[in-house]
DNA sequence: TATGAATGAGTCTTCATTCAT
DNA sequence: AATGAATGAAGACTCATTCAT
């Protein structure tokens, strides 16, 4: 067989492309991978089916696309450099705003949170996807910490278990599937948690 | 409408039933549920399509029951009750347990552990599920540090965290998705981290 | 193949073979004949599904027996012998019983009586007990016209379009298709017509 | 749900589309409803199944369909209105041309009339659309008579039972369940009795 | 006689993908 | 480059009937 995926070279192409992973991700992030299919994202792009796989190989190819170009929002959401001013008094602040960030964006695309993560679990791509971005803002904090003078030693797996921690938390405060807890009280748990990883460092 | 499932009351008719429950869940678990079709599930339980029908109303009450059935060995691994001693000098010998007991049972059922947890982000009734073992988990730790003396103030919360710190470890020893990682020294900040926040008991 | 339709004997077994008649019959006439599957007949008459087959080659069968012992009720209803007076002066008296008693029969079995006209146009047996009805009424009616003095001459004919009419004209008042019709004034004309159908024997 | 149902816009398309309602109608008329499936129709009409959800809802929807197009043929056909010249004098004419257009019509479709009638019973839209051609016969001999200067008083009751004689006779005529009629003598009095009840109008 | 468990062919419907224009 | 028509395999589910006990 030929390669059959063209890649657009005009303007107008381009635009299409894209609105097909626009369309493509939008729905799968909102109904889902299996309940989602390939007319109604045609349809959602205001292009003819058959269009989509000139550009795509498959409909799995669109989710993957889309990932690429819009997960960052999604899984692990990115903060703005510029605004990260950090010394040792004023690391809980900084743990409060990125938690802070975390809940706002993940408020917003709680529905795609959910059907990606559950593709994490399922689908090979996805799930490195997943693990790609969990490695960037590994890498991220670990870069910010070195640079203000946090020890190197163990720092991988302290910042790990410092983004499951905020993870684990900024979940239970978006869906709260469990009625009786202190979201106030967790927060300060999580903080006292991670400023403790740190200990060392902040002394 | 009559309801049409029927409770098998012969002793042959139940084994039948719980082999198709087996059946379809460790297929489903194998290769997810989408990926699984009642055909296969009927030939793997040695009967035919339509005594599924009988038993089941659908593909997804197979998922349920079986869920229902063995899910406990997949999510929050139970502990045997009796061989948890615990004072303030073998708590760590505890987290220790529970860690490798918790290892043990996901490396047995990984497979089922990502589809079954691709399912609780994708499908209420599994969602519901994989929460009521939390809170099953989370009351059963309760239970144990209070009667041993552990202070009931913000004690949910503590132990939501410990857990979602064992889990994540868990996780990331059975999968390895970070390739520089040491795990030894991992559990050992989580240890500490979770020593950590029972501080005040453990003096 | 061995003839397995067993005959019951014993007076359970009849009570029961009637049973599931009726019960079949019913649920036909209730829910149509696609719409009813063995195992409700079975539940409905409460006995098990594997009795059924013993007593009946198929479905279908229980439907015709049915038909034979309750048909009588739904199609053409009866008429009480003993009560029918006619002489000249009162055959527009009768006609308006027989119209009275048609329509309140069908009232009451009017689910049946569309159920069963649908397996008339669709059915050979159904088709032809219908017939056998409509004929054994053209029967009463005659012996009872002749019996009266009525001219035999063309009389199955006149009987014919006499049952036709006031057919036509009872599913009409029960069903009122029809928003913008005076029943009254249309049994008026029925009547009329079918005195003149008569002219020669009431003068 | 997005509206899968589409609308054929090319010519062969539609040809297709008309292609499968001819063949769902015919097939269905010919062997009844539950004895015609998707894939005989698709079949019959020289396409893949697929393309037949594409066009119509489910096959409920192509029996709909095709007796909206092809219904006028079989229930109450269609006088050519142009032929139709009345005055009191040609009335009888006119019932005996009425006569014989609904027989020769009814003998082309017979099996098609009993599949649809058993239909008219047991399905509502069906039903809906016997009434609806009911009506508008009813509705075109109204016309034709009041042009004619029959009297309004009455007439569409008077014209219902007119229609009921009619199809009654024709019916009989066709299918001649009862051996012992005299169709001749029959169609006589049927029209004898029909000009009875526009005796005034003809006087 | 009776039960109810078991069968499996049959049906509608969906949808990713390809094809003709 | 684009359309939308067409394909057909695959899947969930039903139910009349038979079978084992």
């Amino acid at each position: 067989m030929i390669e059959n995926i063209r890649e657009p070279k005009q303007k107008r192409a381009i635009e299409k492309k894209k609105k097909i992973i626009k369309a493509g991700f939008d729905l799968i992030c909102k109904n889902g991978y299996h309940n989602t299919n390939t007319a109604e994202i045609a349809k959602e792009a205001g292009v003819s089916t058959g269009i989509v796989y000139q550009y795509f190989k498959d409909k799995y190819d669109i989710l993957i696309e889309g990932l690429e170009k819009y997960g960052e929002n999604i899984f692990f959401p990115v903060l703005d450099n510029k605004n990260i001013k950090l010394d040792k008094s004023s690391f809980e602040k900084l743990l409060r705003d990125i938690i802070n960030h975390y809940i706002s964006n993940y408020k917003i695309s709680n529905i795609a949170y959910e059907e990606l993560m559950s593709m994490v679990y399922s689908d090979k791509k996805v799930a490195e996807y997943y693990c790609k971005r969990e490695i960037e803002t590994t890498e991220f904090f670990k870069t910010i910490l070195i640079s203000n003078g946090f020890d190197k030693e163990n720092l991988v797996e302290k910042v790990h278990i410092m983004i499951g921690l905020i993870n684990n938390l900024c979940y239970e405060v978006i869906y709260h599937k469990h009625k009786n807890m202190n979201y106030c009280i967790m927060t300060n748990l999580v903080i006292t948690n991670i400023k403790n990883l740190f200990k060392k460092d902040l002394d």
